[in-house]
DNA sequence: ATGAAAGCGCTAACAT
DNA sequence: ATGTTAGCGCTTTCAT
C-alpha cells in the first residue's frame, strides 16, 4: 500500500514555486513590485490596495491592481510585513496539556477569539513542566509574538524571571493575581466552596477531596474552599487524596479513598479528568453513584456531561475567559485589570440531584 | 476582586521595551548590530556566533559576543531571519476539532515531533467545515509556513484547488491516498474489519454500525470494513446509525438503535467520541455492557480506557503517524511516499473479553 | 492620486 | 578570522 508519487499538484503549475522568501536558490516568489509592474503602478499603490489604506486609490487603478494580483497569483509575504510593521499578528499560548479537555476547550476558545481579531495562535504544551514551559516562552518570544497567554496551571513558574522583554502577557486560570501580571481567572475558592456545600446539603457528613500535586496558583484555593465549606458546616475535615491531574490519578485516588477503612460518602474532585478516573474506580468496586458515593467535580468540560452518571460540576466559563484574555492581551498599554469569573454549579445526577 | 495594576514586571526594566520590530513609534529593539558595536566586532561575526556558522569564529571573539548578547539582552528577530532565509520554521496544522481527544493527541504528537526538528506548529480548527478549512489553509500559507499538515477528516475539501503555492503538504488520517498528495494514514478498512470480526467471534449475529456524516475520505472505509466482515461471516447486514462525530451524536445513535424493534447485540462505533455517547445511551436504558450489548470503537484515545466498562478499541498509532508526517513534510523534494499504518485491536471489557 | 525611496533586522557572498 | 554590504518584501514618509 506504499506507492511513490509526486509531491502534489500545485507544485507543477506556473505559480507553484515555493512561496517562502527564497534563499539564493530556487525561483523568486511573486512580490508586490511584480504586481506593480504588471498593473503599471507603483508598489506603494499595491500596498494601499492590499491593505485598504492608508491612502485612497482610484477605483480604476484598484481594479487593475486586483486583476494583476489575481493573474499573477500574488500572496503577500507575512515575514516581510512583520519585519516592517513590528507585528506578527501571532499570539503565543502555553497550556499544561492539550490532552486535558479543559485546555483543549480553552485553546479552541482562544483560537477563535484571536481569529476574530485577526491573530493566529501558536499553541504549545508545557506538559506541566517548569523547564518546558520556560523553553516554550523563550521560543515564542523569539518568534516576535504580539502577545502571550500563559496557563501556569500545572507548575508555578518563576514568572518574574521570565525574559518577556515587553511582550504583553496575560495569565490564565489563576485566581489570585500574580504581582506584576494581568490575569484572567475563576474564583476556585468559591467554586469549591459551593460544590462542597451542595454535597453537604444532600446530607453528606464526610466529603473527601481529590486534588493534584498542588504547585499551581489555583490549587490551594480549591483545597481551601473545600476545607472552609466543611468547617462552616461544623463537620470534621474529610480525607484528601493527592494524585496527578489525570484520569489515572483519579483512578488511584478512588482506590486509595475507597480501599481502606472509613470511606467518604461524597467526593469533591478538583478536575473533570480526575473525576473520570474516580468514576471508573468506583465502578470497579461496585459502588453506585450517587447512591453510595456522590461526586461533584471542577471544570465542567463537555466530557463531564457524558459520563455515567452525568457529573454535577462547577463549570469554568471557558469562552468568556478566552475572550477576556484576548481583549487584555491585545489592548493598548496601560488599561489592564485582573478579572475573576465566578464558576457556575451545574446540577446533574452524580451529586444526588434528581436530574434525569 | 478586580484590581488595577501595571502590566507586568519586565516591562519596567531596562530591556523591557517591546520586542516586536518597532513601527515608527516606540523604542528600538536591540539588534545584531548593537551587539556588534558593543562587542567591537562586525555584525557578520555576531551572526556566525548566533547561528553557529557558516564561518568559524575565534573562541575569544565568540566569548565577547556572547557576553554582549547577555548584557544587552539581545534576542534575534525571527521575522527578519525568516524574510532573509525564506524559512519560518513554522508548520501549519489543520484538524477538524481539537475538542476530539483523537485530534488533541495527534496535535500533541505532531507538536512534539516538530519541536524535535526545530519547528513550531500553528494549530487551527476547521470545525469540520470546508470553508473554514480553506480559510485556515490560506491564512497559514500567507504566513509563510514551511509545511502544511492537513487532516481533512470531517470534510472532503477540494484539495486539488487549494492554492498551496508550493507549500509541502501532507494529508493525515486518510487511508486512500488523494492523487497528487502525500498522505499518512491508517488502514481503516482493516481496523473495522478486525473489530467486527472480533465481535462476531463473541457470538454476535447482529452487529450495528455507528458512523459520522461520511464526507471524509476514511469514513466509507470503516463502513466497508464493517460490511465486509459481516458478510464474510455469512450474516445479514446490521443496522446503521449515521450521526455527527460527537458524543451527542453517539448518544442519539444509541437512542435510535435501541429505541425501536430489533436491537443489535453488538455495535461497532467509528470513533471513541461517539462511543462515549453510545455508552451513555445504553446506561440510560439500563442495558449492560457487554452482557446485553458489546461495543468496539475506533480510535483508542486515552479516554477509551477510562469509560465503564473500558472500551475495546481499534487503536490508531497516533505518535507514529505524527512522526511520519513530520518526516515527510520536512523532507527535501522528491522522495515522498504514502504510508498506511495498521491499527491495533486492543481488547478490554466492552467487547465481552474477560480483561480485568 | 500616485511615485520614489528609505529602512525594518538579518544572512551570506565577497571582500580583506 | 573578520569586515562590508546587498538585498529579502514590505510599509510609509515625502515628494509630485
Amino acid at each position: 500500500m506504499t506507492r511513490l508519487r509526486n509531491f502534489h499538484g500545485p507544485r507543477h503549475t506556473p505559480q507553484a514555486e515555493r512561496t517562502a522568501g527564497m534563499g539564493p536558490s530556487g525561483s523568486r516568489q511573486i512580490t508586490r513590485s511584480d504586481v506593480a509592474r504588471y498593473a503599471g503602478v507603483s508598489s506603494a499603490v499595491v500596498s494601499y490596495v492590499v491593505n485598504g489604506g492608508p491612502r485612497p486609490v482610484a477605483p480604476a487603478t484598484a481594479a487593475r491592481v486586483l486583476d494583476a494580483i489575481r493573474v499573477l497569483g500574488y500572496r503577500p509575504n507575512a515575514s516581510a510585513r512583520a519585519l516592517r510593521t513590528g507585528s506578527t499578528k501571532l499570539l503565543g499560548l502555553v497550556v499544561p496539556e492539550i490532552g486535558n479537555p479543559l485546555f483543549a476547550e480553552l485553546a479552541l476558545a482562544i483560537e477563535s477569539a484571536a481569529a476574530g481579531r485577526g491573530h493566529a495562535v501558536l499553541l504549545t504544551n508545557s506538559e506541566g513542566d517548569v523547564d518546558t514551559e520556560r523553553r516554550h516562552v523563550l521560543n515564542l518570544t523569539a518568534r516576535q509574538i504580539d502577545g502571550l497567554l500563559l496557563t501556569p496551571a500545572m507548575s508555578r513558574p518563576d514568572l518574574a524571571n521570565l525574559p518577556l522583554t515587553g511582550v504583553p502577557t496575560v495569565l490564565l486560570g489563576t485566581f489570585e493575581g500574580v504581582p506584576g501580571f494581568v490575569s484572567v481567572g475563576v474564583d476556585a475558592f468559591a467554586g469549591a466552596y459551593d460544590a462542597v456545600t451542595h454535597l453537604i446539603g444532600h446530607g453528606h457528613r464526610r466529603v473527601a477531596l481529590v486534588i493534584g500535586g498542588g504547585r499551581a496558583p489555583g490549587d490551594e484555593l480549591r483545597e481551601r474552599g473545600w476545607l472552609q465549606a466543611t468547617r462552616d458546616a461544623g463537620l470534621p475535615d474529610g480525607p484528601i487524596a493527592r494524585e496527578p491531574w489525570s484520569r489515572a490519578g483519579g483512578l488511584d485516588a478512588a482506590r486509595r479513598l475507597f480501599g481502606g477503612g472509613s470511606p467518604p460518602s461524597a467526593v469533591f474532585v478538583s478536575s473533570d479528568l480526575q473525576a473520570i478516573g474516580v468514576l471508573r474506580g468506583l465502578h470497579e468496586r461496585g459502588l453506585r453513584v450517587p447512591a453510595d458515593v456522590a461526586i461533584v467535580s471542577f471544570d465542567g468540560t463537555e466530557e463531564s456531561e457524558y459520563t455515567w452518571p452525568p457529573l454535577t460540576v462547577v463549570r469554568q466559563p471557558v469562552r468568556t475567559m478566552a475572550a477576556d484574555a484576548i481583549t487584555r492581551v491585545l489592548a493598548p498599554d496601560g488599561e489592564y485589570e485582573n478579572v475573576t469569573h465566578q464558576p457556575e454549579l451545574i446540577l446533574r445526577a452524580s451529586c444526588g440531584c434528581g436530574a434525569r
